[in-house]
DNA sequence: ACAAAGGGATTGTCGGACGTTCGTGTAAAT
DNA sequence: ATTTACACGAACGTCCGACAATCCCTTTGT
């Protein structure tokens, strides 16, 4: 129930008041702003599990802002697909079929390929590599969880490759939603590392130049990617590996 | 000032009240979406041109409802880039620059080129075909809007032969971000006029099942379209050619 | 002329209120 | 015993009003 300790963070969500004006501000977000943020987060590893019921009420009582806020968050929230409104019901976190992950893989084929084919500066194929790297130290350290924000970097810095500030926001959207399927509790520790010689094979046909290359060879990760993540999906969303 | 006539319309976009509550209802929208509705409307007939400041309570009292749900829509509109928010300012219409111009691009030949070359079923290059058919007639007519609207139909169609529900609103909003370039009372007769032998070509060539010849046209035509735009564009939004 | 101070307008957030909708459990009827 | 009807309660949808915070503009002081 208590998923933020009630006044602990409470205060700690609410605007800057009165007493603590002084302070020098850079850019505060709004209070909807961070309760959005606060749930994303918990949505993300599965504290707050899909189709779970989130209640008005119940959240500006744990949150400590008020019910008009939490509103303002879920709307937020909706619009990015992590929750889904029923009318007169409720919001729910969003919870994808198999019908949902082919449509995100669709999406994926289309922005990611796109971006890859453009082939991008050299500093933005610098950071595609430094998450293809990343990927390798968090494999060596065995830290499951490292490797799959290292693996979303990576399909992250392919997109920005383009150099989209639009195709950026859609892509992290769609990575969040992917985060619907694989919370890290569910996820067992080969399920990302079977993809790090694919990142390195895809890295490197950029780095050559050969931005046709790495297309193909994304184009062909997606597929395998799709075909996997289906499998996992059809064997209970519950089921760690 | 009065974007609405007070009263009349007014009344018609609140929710049905206790009064009229007993007649048949099939999924109202809610009032701030058809608030919403309303504003991209105005927006993209440029009765509200970009840079153009929206109030809160001047809104809320000229539609007749409560400034709470103003605020909704204003949420959702700016969730699609139809208007920005500058904190503790306001919002204000969105209104593009040339960066913009290219980045819309970007998504729409990361979108619309990767469902062309999907293929798609009959059914859908059906409507394809439609659409082109909805252009010419309309160009016949010298139905200037209609064409525009057509040409929308038809980009739209595109990424429809992909079948993905997430692509298909991404692309709605992306068209209806161009619609900030393009009021219809900023647009000559002509505008549209070119693109008509192009969508006849790429409705053609999937017609022919020659999927991967369709892309090449459209990306053809994207570059071109896209030079047109910005040059439109760069003798000030205003000059209607 | 220019900096500081003041005021007005608008947003951000809160709190509460009330009708509506929907699910559910209870009671009545067959 | 199953089904229907009804009443209750929990949420939501929308409205209203309030107040501090913030920004812009104007006025004031030097």
């Amino acid at each position: 129930m208590a998923r933020l300790n009630a006044n602990a963070e409470a205060d700690a969500m609410r605007g800057p008041t009165a007493r603590e004006a002084s302070r020098l501000r850079v850019a505060v977000p709004s209070v909807p702003a961070r309760v959005a943020a606060e749930l994303r987060l918990q949505i993300a590893d599965g504290a707050l599990p899909p189709a779970t019921q989130l209640k008005e009420e119940a959240l500006s009582e744990e949150l400590g802002v008020s019910r008009n806020t939490v509103r303002e968050a879920f709307a937020e929230l909706v619009s990015e697909r992590l929750l889904v409104r029923q009318p007169n019901r409720g919001v729910f976190v969003a919870s994808l079929g198999a019908k949902d992950i082919h449509d995100v893989y669709t999406v994926r084929r289309a922005i990611e390929v796109s971006a890859v084919r453009g082939g991008g500066s050299p500093e933005s194929i610098a950071r595609v590599r430094a998450a293809v790297e990343e990927g390798k130290s968090a494999a060596a350290a065995g830290d499951t969880e490292r490797l799959g924000t290292a693996n979303q970097h990576f399909h992250g810095a392919l997109v920005a490759l383009a150099g989209s500030e639009r195709l950026n926001t859609i892509m992290s959207q769609v990575l969040a939603e992917m985060r619907l399927f694989f919370h890290k509790a569910s996820v067992d520790g080969g399920f990302y590392q079977v993809w790090l010689p694919d990142n390195e094979q895809i890295c490197k046909a950029l780095e050559a130049g050969d931005a046709e290359l790495a297309a193909e060879r994304l184009t062909d990760y997606l597929a395998r990617s799709e075909e996997h993540t289906a499998k996992v999906h059809a064997l209970g969303p519950e089921a760690a590996e």
